[in-house]
DNA sequence: TATTGTTATACTCTATAACTATA
DNA sequence: TATAGTTATAGAGTATAACAATA
């Protein structure tokens, strides 16, 4: 019951296993501070998703989230009524919608980045800045590479 | 409203918003397979938590899978309930367990990890086996810090 | 008094199926 | 028929407060 766990104790120590833990510690530590300003992780997560293009599609806003267009529905009628982001029909499209951050929702997001810096330096206290960077860039390969190939193969 | 925007799209490609986005997505990736051999995520995290030492109290556990012990009693009840995970009351504390591995659970994961072989590698697919090993040393960094200087700095 | 484990409960996030309106 | 958005709902994860038993 001892020798044979080399095996799958390798999987604790692997990427999609810390993922998953580093994923829920991170999203612990900056929801106080969401919390204050009233906003949930998903709605936070959406309006951090806008900053990526000036205007885009409800569908494509979900894709850029990593979520499912149908649990995105409640979270833009939030930040809408909210005046967080700014929704217009598509003129090429009757049944579209395109969504933008609004000026007020820019400005917030302003304001969470300045106050979540002190916990980000914390959080990755372990990373000297040079690693930090190489950590950002090789999740950012991952992160995109799956955005781009979703939908096809995983069906 | 468009140039101001650089400065909190700097937070969208930060390892913090990343390493939200890429767990919920690598939980999605195994989520089949779990569903398959009826394990939720937090019980397939306890179950990968347990095989880092042989047996440690319900407390320990909570602290390894970085979850909060509440949340971990339901838990315990289903594995135990599954012969997944032996407790044994600990002989120097009458109010502490003592959790481990079954050699069923320790079987069941073993299966698990050779059928989520392939969905790692599609996963992490954009990076060189060099650089899947840089960002393993990278997280397992973070994750280590994180579980050390918990629940001191935070309070 | 402090700690281990527990119960009850509310809130959030995700996933399933079926629907409306437009293309 | 295919797609954009929607609704309803169930399942799972997390967090808050109060409790019993042992140290």
């Amino acid at each position: 019951m001892s020798g044979e766990n080399a095996r799958f104790r390798e999987f604790r120590h692997g990427a999609g296993f810390l993922l998953s833990r580093l994923g829920t510690l991170a999203e612990r530590s900056w929801g106080a501070a969401l919390h204050r300003v009233g906003l949930t992780q998903t709605e936070f997560v959406v309006l951090v998703a806008l900053t990526d293009a000036g205007a885009m599609r409800q569908r494509e806003l979900a894709a850029a989230a990593g979520m499912d267009p149908r649990n995105l529905v409640p979270v833009v009628a939030v930040l809408t009524r909210r005046r967080l982001i700014a929704v217009r029909p598509d003129p090429d499209d009757g049944r579209a919608k395109l969504l933008a951050l609004s000026d007020a929702g820019a400005e917030l997001l302003r304001e969470l980045e300045v106050e979540l810096r002190p916990e980000r330096d914390a959080f990755f206290g372990a990373l000297a800045p040079g690693e930090y960077a190489r950590l950002c860039e090789l999740l950012e390969a991952v992160h995109s590479e799956l955005l781009a190939g979703r939908g096809d193969e995983a069906r």
